[in-house]
RNA sequence: GCGCGAGUGGUGGAAUUGGCAGACUCGCUAGAUUCAGGUUCUAGUGUGCAUUACGCACGUGCGGGUUCAAGUCCCGCCUCGCGCACCA
């Protein structure tokens, strides 16, 4: 009989869905594991080939947990709400909600093709009003203690979306999504106070098992320094505060600079003798992009505009210095001014040769005429610096914080670079924000008993230009009666950002049902942190960072048991495609030379992102349609390291298509009743388990099959007996368990292959009793000699000394054994003179 | 600029408490099966010199070093990828 993938995948899929062999039980007295993929977003396209890499790998993990005895709670669900599907469903005249639905169905379809043992019971949907729900709970918690504020100030607004946008979201000064360029807006927003948690998201990371580059982008990101704050007083008497992290070298502020947004600007332009010109530099900071104002910024040249008419007093030596207005420094990080210390920040000085200001030297060790001193050598000594001279740079930074703390106009601060979130956008498809608007009240939250708030059918859903939201023009659900003193009031009309939803869905799923609660406490105590959590690195500083704030609330005010959701997290590389453009395939010197000037340096990548436009898409429907979705499950892991990116290649798929035949044919050819492993296969049965078993839970699938490869390969000459099969079925069946499942049938083993016990291996048994010793002469090798694994010393070097390659060496070099050094079962080396 | 990671055959990639480099896969070569194509099976496949030998030399981005022994450790470079970036 051939292997007829295509009748047994449906087969199987179909008996686990009805068993409901993959359900995870709330309570059970097992040891639990919680194993978590990220939720997709259903797109139109449906699956593309970037999500069975990390749901096969996580699929493998739980399923080989659950054989070891685990009660694994592994889910899935939808992540449905935003842009894509309200921009299909605007160009095609069909409801958000219909497209979401049908994208729905076809994503459940490609992910039960797969064969992954999601516990389908616990599927959840952002876009259900009784899943989103609890995110506008969870929103108006935020609100009631203090997190979610409304203001006005400037925003990332993106041209294309028509759609404020998080600074998470803006990629190099353009739409992360979109890649429209994103401008500046001024703009009433709703925003989430992620900065009070600033310091909580960096000390969680101590306490977790991530991978070090997703806790690095992390602290970068959230971009934590310390230093001092320092007063300086203008000539008009208004007092300028400054942020530094190098208070040490206060002596050598020989100027300021302030960012052309900072408030005194304007106060001061009245006292300007160069008015014109300051409103001039002002206008045109303004005009900027985000894109436009960072361009190159490090290499930039410096532009600035000099205040007439104000100066100010260096504190620690009364000497009057000017004040100039710059874009380089931003408004919105530390208190938007600096103190600029020429001498030793590089940016301070490119300024400062540009606009003839005073350089004073106050750490020793460079030539500040040169460039700027900025080695952070914490035991450089200050000079020109009055108290501080003769002090080292590690001594002088308390000794001034000190001085100032006791003259009253400084104190030790710490900053971060982590602003709050943008939380309200300005679209139709998320979740309505439970806010009120009542003239005589303000702003009113909805009471918890009005929840869902749920979203209205609109006529027209089209963004603004005018940055309203869609909702503003469906008066009859604008308008309201405000909760609170029951007069006339308006609803919030912005929504909630495509993040929401995902902040806490990995609670949800503990408990997807329940109505009274967003999860019940037993359930959340019971599966408490996720065990393991792998997903994209794009998400690192957007998905991860909200969900793990959210969940720190979550556990500040009481509603879940851990601050930190994940134990631990994990990240897959992404998977590329064929670069159709790339040099390497050009046949003539002028196809190269054209291909070059057409494409540039994409020309010279073999392998690229996977986009429509290039043609070079696959689509795992295709693959399961030619090969089975075990074939494609078994390359998608065998493709190469899990955390890197890796490329699609259609004719190595077939390697693994291969294996499955033979291992097909193998199974038909077990005629051997044995119990027990046969004397010939023993050693490589318990090296196979054993690999397998590690390997799977340290991400290596790709080493787990070729093992599972090899002992195939070798059962093809040495046989396979009953019991041989029984455990190659078992361990094979995280990987490809549709064929497990098949031939475990067949075969008329008891139960289901995919809830087997996991097999032991003996840790004695997986070595060999007689190896090849490698034998080096001099440090060269040489050859090898079969010998007793376990042989002593002194018994290897005799054996060496006989063997024919020693011998002919010794004759060789003509000199005697001076050192013998033997590895025990490995190698032996003689050093020969 | 700062941070993280990576450079290994024709290809994807194995090997990291220093111990036989190239497991496993694709591709390729030869042979068998087949009317043929495909499939499958057997043998081979880092480079060079040899082929009297299972022999010699070279070989993990480049240049040094430590060691009986280096893809692996140390010093100095080069290249590529990713993240952040005028963050005071």
């Amino acid at each position: 009989m051939k292997y007829d993938f295509a009748a047994i995948e449906p087969k199987w899929q179909k008996i686990w869905a009805d068993k409901k062999l993959f359900k995870a039980e709330n309570g059970s007295d097992k040891k639990k594991f919680y194993a978590l993929v990220e939720f997709p977003y259903p797109s139109g396209a449906g699956l593309h080939v970037g999500h069975p890499r990390p749901y096969t790998a996580m699929d493998a993990i739980a399923r080989k947990k659950r054989m070891e005895g685990y009660n694994v709670l592994f889910p899935i669900g939808y992540d449905a709400f935003g842009l894509p599907t309200e921009n299909f469903a605007i160009k095609n005249h069909i409801h958000p909600a219909v497209v979401t639905k049908q994208n729905i169905e076809n994503f459940t379809r490609q992910l039960h093709m797969l064969g992954y043992s999601f516990d389908w019971d616990r599927c959840i949907d952002t876009t259900d009003p009784n899943y989103y729900k609890w995110t506008q709970w969870i929103f108006l918690q935020l609100y009631k203690h203090g997190l979610a504020y409304k203001a006005t100030m400037p925003v990332n607004w993106c041209t294309s979306c028509k759609c404020v946008l998080a600074n998470e979201e803006v990629v190099e000064g353009v739409c992360e999504r979109c890649g429209a360029p994103v401008v500046r807006k001024e703009k009433s927003q709703w925003m989430l106070k992620i900065t009070e948690y600033a310091q909580k998201l960096i000390d969680g990371l101590d306490n977790v098992d991530f991978i070090e580059r997703v806790k690095t982008q992390q602290k970068n990101w959230i971009g934590r320094s310390t230093g001092a704050e320092v007063t300086f007083r203008a000539t008009t008497g208004d007092d300028i505060v400054v942020f530094t992290t190098r208070p040490d070298t206060l002596f050598g502020a020989t100027y300021m600079v302030i960012s052309p947004e900072h408030r005194y600007v304007q106060q001061w332009m009245p006292l300007l003798k160069n008015q014109d010109e300051v409103q001039a530099y002002v206008d045109e900071a303004a005009r900027k992009s985000d894109f436009e104002r960072t361009e190159l910024a490090a290499d930039k040249e410096k532009t600035g505009v000099m205040l007439q008419g104000v100066r100010a007093v260096n504190p620690v030596n009364g000497k009057e210095i000017p004040i100039f207005i710059s874009d380089y420094v931003l408004a919105t990080y530390g208190t938007g001014a600096i103190m600029a210390v020429p001498a030793h920040d590089s940016r301070d000085w490119a300024f400062a040769k540009k606009f003839g200001c005073e350089i004073t030297e106050v750490v020793s060790g460079g030539n500040v005429e040169e460039a700027a001193f900025t080695d952070k050598d914490e035991n450089a000594i200050l000079v020109n610096s009055g108290f501080l001279n003769g002090l080292s740079v590690k001594d002088a930074i308390p000794a001034m914080t000190k001085w100032l703390e006791e003259q009253g106009i400084g104190a030790a601060k710490v900053n971060y670079k982590l602003r709050d979130w943008v939380f309200s956008r300005q679209r139709y498809w998320g979740e309505p924000i439970p806010i009120v608007h009542c003239p005589a009240c303000g702003t009113v939250p909805l009471p918890e008993s009005e929840l869902p708030l749920v979203l209205p059918e609109v006529e027209s859903y089209e963004p603004t230009d005018d940055g309203e939201s869609p909702l503003a023009s469906m008066t009859d659900w604008v308008n309201c009666s405000c909760p609170k003193c029951g007069g006339p009031a308006k609803r919030e009309t912005d929504t909630m950002p495509q993040w929401a939803g995902s902040s806490w869905y990995f609670l949800r799923y503990m408990d997807p049902h329940n109505t009274e609660a967003l999860a019940s406490r037993e359930a959340l105590e019971y599966w408490g942190q996720v065990d393991w959590y792998n997903g994209g690195m794009e998400h690192t500083t957007l998905h991860l960072l909200y969900s793990r704030f959210w969940n720190n609330f979550l556990h500040d005010i009481g509603v879940v048991p851990y601050a930190e959701p994940y134990a631990k997290r994990t990240s897959h590389g992404m998977i590329l495609g064929r670069n159709p453009h790339y040099v390497g395939y050009a046949e003539t010197e002028e196809e190269k030379a054209e291909l070059i000037r057409k494409y540039g340096a994409q020309a010279q990548r073999p392998a690229v992102k996977m986009s429509k436009s290039l043609g070079n898409v696959v689509n795992p429907d295709d693959v399961v349609k030619e090969y089975g979705a075990d074939t494609m499950r078994l390359y998608i892991m065998f493709i190469g390291d899990f955390e890197k990116t890796a490329t699609w290649s259609d004719e190595a798929v077939k390697g693994c298509k291969r294996f499955l035949d033979k291992v097909w044919n193998l199974a038909e050819t077990v005629t051997d009743d044995a119990a027990e492993y046969s004397a010939k296969n023993e050693t490589a049965m318990h090296k196979t388990i054993k690999k397998v078993t590690e390997d799977v839970d340290g991400l290596k699938a790709n080493t787990a099959i070729a093992a599972l490869m090899s002992l195939v390969n070798t059962m093809g000459s040495t046989g396979c007996n009953r019991a041989e099969l029984k455990t190659l079925l078992t361990i094979l069946s995280p990987f490809a368990p549709h064929i497990a499942e098949e031939l475990w049938e067949m075969h008329g083993f008891e139960g289901y292959a995919s809830v087997a016990p996991w097999p032991a291996y003996d840790e004695a048994k997986t070595v060999d009793a007689e190896i090849d010793m490698a034998i080096q002469v001099n440090g060269k090798f040489r050859g090898t000699m079969r010998i007793a694994a376990d042989v002593s010393k002194e018994d290897a070097v005799a054996a060496a000394l006989e063997t024919d390659i020693v011998k002919r060496q010794m004759a060789n070099i003509g000199g005697e054994v001076r050192k013998t050094i033997v590895v025990p079962g490995k190698l032996i080396n003689l050093i020969i003179k």
